[in-house]
DNA sequence: GTCAACTATCTTGATATCGAGATATACTTT
DNA sequence: AAAGTATATCTCGATATCAAGATAGTTGAC
């Protein structure tokens, strides 16, 4: 099946036959990919009033395990966004009685971002509904493509995992 | 090489081993990715005076070929944003000089974008720069890799792109 | 031709994000 | 132990985005 970056690509080589466009096969669709998961996340989580960004940080501290709790820079490496983000984040969600900000008692410069039990239940109850969403998008693939598209994928996310920044 | 994804779904596994969470090994990573390029497209473009939501709409209208000039309808498909988006970037273009509204002259709802020549040479500009960016983040994988890769996502974004939506 | 349904674009208000800098605390070197 | 450097988090202002609805024009059925 053609697809929209197909299209992009056919257009660039007659533009600028010049230009090896070959990078957009692969990093153009991870993008694109990524926007549309976007909006089938958002729509998907809107039916249990939560936002994505909301999702992203009750999952984090929820899969951390009891007592269910991280400091906002940890928070920040699992989900990639600015450190003024993670306050706004936060914020709001200690606000719905989401999280709650406890001081770190080994360095009083920071704080631990704890879920409380509603926190809890709001990702536990929404991790199962994307899953079942991921996996309809995931049916045009076999398993094994699946596994061999996973490996493919982490070759290029290990370097900027793992490379500070 | 172990990415943030791995230690993602091995903390799955362990706080919720009821739950099968393959779908991450893929999803996760086409997010988690995306936004990492992001991040160095935004640093790439800053060193041109560019920000990237400005190079996907210049670069659309590049490659749309003489005259350069689409639909703002066109240019929602392309990016993947929503209308009052669009209209506000090509608002935003136009105060530049990059771009320039003409009136569809076969629709009298309908407006053509066009780029100007400044336009033009900004998106010829930027886009060896990005091409050299991304071939050095696919450096990774082997020729066959990439090509292996960029088949398996066109599976799921192929959907996406031709189910109206 | 007229009306209803549809389409293309724009407007508006709320909100989330970023980048840069501020503040407070911890660590390291001498 | 003082000074300088590094780290953790927060503050603030600017800006881009979205969702929903408004406006204007088109198309098709009759």
């Amino acid at each position: 099946m053609e697809d929209e970056v197909d299209r992009l690509v056919t257009a660039w080589r007659r533009e600028r036959p010049d230009l090896d466009v070959e990078p957009l096969e692969v990093l153009s669709r991870v993008s694109r990919l990524a926007r549309h998961l976007d909006r089938a996340r958002r729509l998907a989580f809107s039916e249990v009033g939560l936002e994505p960004w909301e999702f992203d940080v009750l999952t984090a501290l929820r899969r951390a395990g009891a007592p269910y709790q991280l400091s906002p820079g940890a928070l920040l490496t699992q989900t990639l966004v600015t450190s003024g983000t993670m306050t706004n984040r936060i914020d709001r969600l200690a606000k719905k009685d989401l999280v709650e900000r406890l001081p770190d008692p080994n360095d009083r410069r920071g704080v631990l971002v704890r879920l409380t039990p509603a926190g809890r239940d709001k990702a536990d109850a929404s991790l199962a509904g994307l899953l079942t969403q991921e996996r309809a998008i995931l049916a045009e693939l076999s398993r094994e493509q699946r596994r061999e598209l996973a490996g493919l994928l982490r070759r290029l996310t290990g370097p900027f995992d793992n490379i500070p920044g």
